[in-house]
DNA sequence: ACCTGAACACCGTTCAAGT
DNA sequence: ACCTGAACACCGTTCAAGT
């Protein structure tokens, strides 16, 4: 419930515009127009008012994304997890994956523009005819090769971004400051983990994912005869 | 060799600027000041020479981008591909990592911001927790989160470029006018699939890979006695 | 306290004009 | 044929001034 009247204080111009309602807009013109669209200036017009004044009610741009990331994270039903853990492990990450899906803005805001050329296909056509020397059928094939490069795309993104976002070091890195406030009776794993999780993600784990993905989508070595 | 006289024509003014010297002035400045500094702009100043002028060599920044793209991907060395499928792939898809790796800009290219926050982290929970229930030590078990995450990241972001860049439909998408212009006899498999890529890449393998990077990363389920 | 216009330092791109 | 300046339609952000 709002105060029906501004709070006493050097008793100044009451709000025009809420935080409410300029993430509410920024909702409605990425829905309308995709997410490149949403510029300060457009923003400001879609509501009625000065860019300028956005300045107002949000740090700057990067803020105002953030806390759009985070008003739809919020807004993701906690599934009911089943108790077998592997189950467990499918089940949560599909409900990532399904969230990011329903809104692909959410992780096109991490991108911006894919083009690949004929001059490095030849790696493509030896997984390609790895996998099908490997028993694999054309379809299983680029199930195969997408899946690598899914993975290795991902990898190379979320490395680089993040070695890109520690450099700039302007703030404290924000993932860091999120992980120490935990709540260690929601989220205990995690909480008992938080300090190495620095370390722990600067591995390099490529490899690793790598074979599980090829031993996974290749079939079952049969020992020859 | 270039030709030492300019070729006889309408007798035109000796070009002072180059498609290889933009070229190279492009990835001076990506060297030394990140992707994201590459203007057309600075780019011109770079090289000392007007805005306008690099249009008259490049037909618009995507131009540029792509030529940039290929231009490396024609100078990775072609690897010695093992006889063993297995091992094939594990090479190929090795290669294709640490080139991408070996100039991140050309991944950040396709990415820009990565900001997540809290309230999302208890499918990170469930998913470390999972993996901890199943018998993985804490290190196992972040490495399998990180696969998961790499990959369904790289899924979500590869469609949803490929979606926006298939919306857009200003040209005729690249990629297939790529895929069907191969050389049957140095990419035999993939000049073989050609016709098919477009809806073999348009299933939902999600599942698939997921599985086969969960059941590559628990420990070896042992029938419980 | 809230909103604004003017201004700054940028973008990518077009186009008529110069050499 | 090649290069240019002026111009257009934009960006994000700051800051002094208005109510």
């Amino acid at each position: 419930m709002p105060p029906p009247v501004p709070t006493r204080g050097p008793t100044g111009r009451p709000p025009r515009t809420s935080r409410t309602q300029i993430m509410d807009a920024a909702r409605r013109l990425i829905d309308r127009d995709g997410w490149q669209m949403l510029t300060v200036r457009r923003l400001a017009a879609e509501i009625g008012v000065a860019p300028t004044t956005l300045y107002h009610h949000v740090r700057d741009k990067e803020d105002l994304l953030r806390q759009l990331l985070n008003d739809y994270a919020d807004q993701i039903p906690r599934a009911r997890l089943p108790r077998d853990p592997h189950e467990r492990i499918i089940t949560a990450s599909t409900v990532m994956h399904d969230s990011l899906a329903a809104r692909p803005w959410i992780t096109e805001v991490l991108t911006a523009d894919d083009l690949v050329g004929t001059s490095s296909l030849w790696m493509v056509e030896a997984i390609v005819a790895g996998a099908i020397d490997s028993g694999c059928t054309p379809e299983q094939a680029v199930v195969l090769y997408r899946s690598v490069w899914y993975y290795t795309v991902g990898e190379i993104l979320v490395r680089a971004t993040a070695a890109h976002r520690r450099a700039e070091s302007s703030r404290p890195v924000y993932r860091d400051a999120v992980l120490l406030g935990l709540d260690k009776s929601e989220l205990p794993h995690l909480a008992a983990l938080a300090d190495r999780w620095p370390s722990l993600t600067a591995r390099d784990t490529y490899q690793h994912g790598l074979h599980a993905i090829v031993d996974g989508l290749l079939p079952s070595t049969v020992t020859p005869s």
